[in-house]
DNA sequence: TTTAGCACTCATTAGATGGTAGTGCTAATA
DNA sequence: TATTAGCACTACCATCTAATGAGTGCTAAA
């Protein structure tokens, strides 16, 4: 051993959480793991004493590196592929070095530009925008990157309007405030005129309009009650809650998958089949975008730390947009856990960010 | 060279078009040739004499048969990588084995079944039929997958709403008889009550109904002429041309591209840059769908047969779908040359059957 | 016309080898 | 006491070699 790598190493070996332990590398050995961990982003190969004792700033000889590279090993920080090899990060490392990123980085003009220049195409929908910024971000990043449609359940109420398609259905339009159209049709026993339709939109209108669907849903079965004495009314009060009730789960766009097939890391055929595999899943990255929308931020799951398994070899960077009245979903990227978090996190924050500029113009508030 | 392999092959070479060629090759040459495909499609590895020999139906010596394969090669059909390594087809050849292929042959009951199950799900939207299909057969086929969204222009116009959605700003809603629901957004320089969109929503449905976007593309020029004397119906035909114009480029739909990545005819990294390329690209790909439309049947791209260059590795099995008015788009695979033809071809064929009779119940006729 | 036999080609594989990038340990040094 | 130089050691890697084997083309015999 050589001496105080550790500062409180007491502390932490008492402490529980993960937490404490963050705190106690002495800042040499924070210099080295940071140093390692971003030439190792840059290279995608280990890094030796030798090359780090160059490209370190502090003059500090190959020998010197060892023993700490050592003692960081024995923490956990690093790994040898095999004995005579330099030492790769571990996840800990990544969350670490994450962690101690306290100044967001600006996102270099040039992107910012490229960004800008989508958002501001006219004329498109929502899912539209959504899926140009997913485009882009996968452009950006190299990486897969995904988006989750605004959900239905937090959109407030814009405009509902009902069209007799035929004598058993019925077309529904909700137009939310976020802009998205949504539409479904419904079957229905009876024949209604679309007069009787007009109405029971009006009705629908003025009673909800600025609700969420949350909202419409729960109040619609009071409603319900309290007109059930006059047929008419009862029979609109029908319709109504057919016409709010199981909106679509909320869908998700993807792009840029295939760039992870090209990335190094990814080069053996079983971690490649896992990968396709969690892409065709869909279900449990959404689970994970859903989870991303409920704190403000951008959250990062490296490695294992994110509840998918088959995923346990990536790093996603995630975050939500919103117009000015709701969280609508979040978008995010899915890559190696060797990712230059620095510019992914920066450029995803951005992306986001103008992301729900366009948006809320879009929004009829 | 061993006689008259060649039944015609004067006729052949005075010939000017590929498919008298496909006429000249005697029975046992046929034969050999088939066999060979078969089995490389089966083995992804070049096909030598001795193993052509024992699974051959046919008895016939290694030595025989090098030198049937031997004039196959000089003819174009087959390709040695190297010296000492069995032949491999050319494209030339898979051409000539899908045009022997006579009789379609029957998809396998268990694969009936899949695709059967996927069409019976109820409350879909067309776009979700859509992307079900094209999941469904990326599944099955284990390729790239792509289905074009209905042409707005051959759709015909079941239904048109206007919806005022602020001062400025009008929801166009178009409901074809394919059942497809199209909305946008139009913005306008004077606003007008939601009543008087109502009249003109109603005038417009009153006059196209039935009508395809193409034709009332055209025909509301005229009316514009005729009406415009009169000046708030001179404004209702300038904002119907408004709602039915641009209509989006129509769109398409991709699943399973991760699918070519894990094949091995696409391991070098070069062809698999070209092939994100191409699918990045999907204007490309887009017209190869659109050609796909205008004649009926299956239509098979063999590797360069296809126009788009970086999709010169692959073959395309294309057809198109179709409710009981028009066809609507098409949907096919895109895969390595060496794929299963016959299994492919009627896999989208049967795929495109089923949605084609999914969407006709959808449709509003 | 078909086939057996043989010489030849060339990719692939397995071993052997030297070089290299890295380590850990120890003893000398500041 | 912390740092560093030196050295033995390890394991990967590229290179070379030889052996293997699948395949061909050609020729002569059946």
């Amino acid at each position: 051993m050589h001496g105080d790598l550790l500062l409180r190493k007491k502390a932490a070996v008492t402490g529980k959480s993960g937490l404490l332990e963050d705190m106690v590398l002495n800042e040499r050995a924070q210099l080295v793991l940071n140093s390692i961990i971003e030439n190792y982003i840059q290279s995608s190969e280990p890094i030796g004493s030798r090359t780090l004792s160059k490209s370190l700033g502090v003059q500090l000889s190959p020998a010197t590196i060892r023993n700490i590279m050592s003692d960081l090993a024995e923490m956990g920080f690093l790994i040898q592929t095999h004995t005579s090899a330099g030492r790769v990060p571990t996840d800990k490392a990544y969350r670490f070095y994450v962690n101690s990123l306290s100044t967001p980085s600006s996102v270099p003009e040039q992107i910012k530009q490229k960004i800008t220049l989508v958002s501001t195409e006219q004329g498109m929908q929502v899912e539209g925008i959504l899926a140009e910024a997913v485009h882009l971000l996968a452009d950006l990043t190299k990486f897969a990157c995904v988006v989750s449609t605004p959900k239905a359940s937090v959109s407030r109420l814009q405009r509902i309007e009902l069209i007799k398609i035929s004598e058993d259905r019925i077309l529904v339009i909700l137009v939310t405030k976020a802009g998205v159209v949504r539409d479904k049709i419904i079957f229905v026993t009876d024949s209604h005129t679309q007069d009787f339709l007009n109405s029971v939109a009006s009705f629908l209108n003025d009673k909800f309009k600025n609700h969420s669907m949350q909202e419409i849903r729960e109040k619609n079965g009071l409603a319900y009650s309290v007109y059930s004495y006059h047929d008419l009314l009862a029979q609109a009060v029908r319709l109504g809650k057919k016409a709010f009730e199981l909106n679509n789960p909320g869908e998700m766009l993807i792009d840029g998958q295939m760039n992870l097939l090209l990335d190094p890391h990814f080069d053996e055929k079983s971690s490649l089949r896992s990968l396709i595999d969690a892409f065709n899943q869909k279900s449990e990255i959404m689970k994970i975008l859903d989870d991303s929308m409920r704190e403000k931020g951008v959250h990062i799951f490296i490695g294992i730390e994110n509840d998918f398994e088959q995923l346990h070899g990536c790093s996603l960077i995630m975050t939500s947009y919103r117009n000015n009245q709701n969280v609508l979903g979040s978008i995010g990227v899915v890559g190696p856990t060797s990712m230059d978090y620095k510019k992914i996190i920066s450029v995803v924050e951005y992306t986001a960010k103008i992301l729900s500029e366009t948006i809320t113009e879009r929004s009829y508030d």
